[in-house]
DNA sequence: AACCATAAACTGGTTAACCAATTATTGAAG
DNA sequence: CTTCAATAATTGGTTAACCAGTTTATGGTT
């Protein structure tokens, strides 16, 4: 057996652990939002565990706008309310590390509106990109070489003509999850490739034609496999 | 003039500085997926910067699943390939902070969407969880007082009961940060609450009948104002 | 008692040393 | 020349000491 110091979940777990016992500390003491928590060397004394430990979960909540740190000062509970930050940690608490279905299904849906909005807002330049991607992604097809990447440029660059960069994060942020799973089970056919060829230059031709239903049909049409796959199996 | 060691900005800038080296370093050395880049320290010392600070770059285009680190081994470029990788380096460099507007135009896609999906996958016990947090924000808008907190959470409730684990994510990290700017641009209106109650009520009645159309439309309703907020100006 | 300069204690952030596991090197045996 | 055990060097991760500000406590002065 092997015996690891500290593995991944476990350290999601201890993590976990320390941001309920801080909700705790909150809750008990009633701190109001600005108030000042225990300095994280106590926070780890009471916990028992490190420090490090400590400054972690206090960056997560602090990523999730529920705590925020001052150098040389303290940490202090954000402008959010008890009530609200309860309700927050319980979810974040819960949160389940996202299954392949809920990423396509988010991809969905988030690619239709880029595409709408990239037909409504696209520069020259995003023109410009967006063509550039298409054409090295033709040449690696008709070379019948792999042309995953190529795929995933042109759709963050949809993505970015969008001039939405919450959006656009978040597509950074599932596409290379999806390209993982996209190994792990298979889904990509080689054959569909050529096919898709049509369907990007299509979605060009919209976003072009600043034509912003049929940019959104047109990728709605090159999703047919995906959709079909994430609904009905 | 105050003198800080490190800025925040200043701090962002190094990273990707730091970001940007890499990427030439595998770009020079033609380093395949699978690869192993040069340690901590060498980067450190290369480019003349705290193993910290190239310790966090790392993390991040970690986050982005463009590198992997395995302990007491080394980091290595993962499973995405060189293209998309300098695709998605150059997107993550220019990644500007979400703006208002761009928060709120993702917040609304996402929760009409959400809406839907819940009104499909709800379970008794979200359906109860839904109830119970309409009737806190009942009660505080009816004793006139601030309900921002309950409103919060009514609509998280409804993320958690889509049942996507990634939508709900994606709820969790912008809602505070509407939050913050609603109270920084003073959107909300006191007087918009009681007709809130009327909306949120439609809407449970909506996702409770199991009727996603319904739902999605009175999600729609209830967010007219922010609509054209987002829209019209 | 009120005030204020001074210093002591405390804060989050940073860094250099340390750790255990992995990997590369060595060199003797076959 | 090949093999393989022993060892030395290297790795990402962790921790304890340190840093520069901030906050609190102190005590003398008015």
């Amino acid at each position: 057996m092997k015996i690891e110091v500290l593995t991944k979940a476990e350290n999601i777990n201890v993590q976990n652990s320390i941001i309920s016992k801080i909700r705790d500390l909150i809750n008990y003491k009633n701190l109001e939002p600005g108030e000042k928590l225990p300095s994280e060397r106590m926070l780890s004394d009471k916990f028992g565990v490190t420090r490090g430990n400590v400054r972690e979960a206090i960056q997560k909540l602090e990523f999730y706008g529920i705590l925020k740190s001052i150098p040389q000062s303290g940490t202090f509970v954000a402008n959010i309310g008890v009530v609200a930050m309860n309700g927050m940690i319980k979810d974040i608490l819960e949160l389940e590390s996202p299954d392949f279905k809920s990423l396509v299904e988010t991809r969905i849906l988030l690619e239709l509106k880029t595409a709408r909005l990239a037909a409504l807002r696209r520069t020259d330049e995003d023109l410009a990109l967006l063509k550039e991607t298409l054409e090295a992604y033709k040449k690696k097809v008709l070379n019948d070489e792999d042309a995953v990447q190529e795929d995933l440029l042109f759709h963050l660059a949809i993505a970015k003509a969008s001039h939405n960069s919450t959006m656009n994060t978040f597509m950074l942020v599932i596409t290379p999850q999806i390209i993982t799973n996209f190994e792990k089970y298979h889904v990509c056919d080689k054959g569909l490739a050529h096919d898709a060829i049509k369907e990007h230059q299509e979605i060009i031709n919209a976003i072009e034609a600043k034509n912003p239903k049929l940019a959104k049909q047109k990728m709605k049409d090159h999703f047919k496999e995906l959709y079909t796959y994430c609904y009905h199996t």
